[in-house]
DNA sequence: TCTGTTAATGCAAGTGATTCTCATTAACAT
DNA sequence: ATGTTAATGAGAATCACTTGCATTAACAGA
């Protein structure tokens, strides 16, 4: 378990808040979640935690590089386990599912990309949108 | 010049807001510019629009293919006008600067990519996000 | 050109997500 | 055990938008 070491790694203290943030992320079916499914599912599990808190503690793991945290559409901020393999997301804009890819040839067009532009690359973010084709997806809903 | 065809076209009524905004899109030196970007633009040069307005032009504009939307990290819409020639975005980390690409490989990887997972692309979006190295770069941007 | 219908606008109030303030409490080094 | 300091909870505040509503401007038809 080495949930205390990164969090004293990280230089904060061991609270139950954040416990039970972490326990939730290694716990949870959806590796993706935002503040606010971090705050009802702690709440529904009997936790008393603070909603403050919850985004403090997300925003904290962030940082310290324990949690990442993406910006899909729709406002709100998602955030899942940091295991140190990079990856990008494809997302269903019907009924929200998500899945993770990989593409080497992606990446390495994406360093040659920067370099001619004369950048140094520090990050990226690639989100693809579509449709998906699982049952469970309401796609019928369309204009 | 074929602003009014594209209002025409799009639906809405020729009004003096639209037009201004319009023409700001079109005479800027920034081609990425926010609703607030536009707002204090516009007021600055002696128009009178309500930021109300500037918001509901730029999703009108949006929808009608007009401009089109991105959604840097800094939780806030960024529009610029739609050329019709889809390209990428490579972002400065120290001063903003942005530069657009395009780059075949990785969107024919991204079409194989959606397919291997059964989704019907929609839309994407790619930001690398990097240091331009460059003399141009001035390290006294705003926030 | 006048005019009625309807869309567009301005203003202010409302939202949703997130952050901040501050008094209180819990961690943990001593 | 206890002092120091970080962390928390509760709620107010903020930020980026969005909406309701009364007023006004567009533009099609007379």
């Amino acid at each position: 378990m080495h949930k205390l070491k990164d969090l004293h790694q990280a230089g904060l203290k061991v609270t139950l808040p954040r416990l039970k943030v972490l326990n939730l992320f290694e716990s949870s079916e959806n590796h993706h979640l935002s503040a606010e499914d971090v705050f009802k599912m702690l709440i529904a599990s009997g936790e008393d935690v603070s909603l403050a808190t919850v985004y403090r503690v997300l925003t904290q793991f962030e940082l310290s590089g324990i949690l990442l945290r993406h910006n899909f559409e729709g406002g709100k901020s998602v955030f899942e386990l940091n295991h140190g393999e990079h990856h990008d997301h494809i997302v269903c804009l019907q009924c929200g599912h998500l899945e993770e890819f990989f593409d080497s040839a992606i990446e390495a067009r994406q360093k040659k990309i920067a370099a001619e532009h004369g950048f140094t690359i520090h990050d990226h973010s690639l989100y693809i949108y579509g449709d998906c084709t699982k049952e469970s997806c309401p796609h019928k809903h369309r204009e």
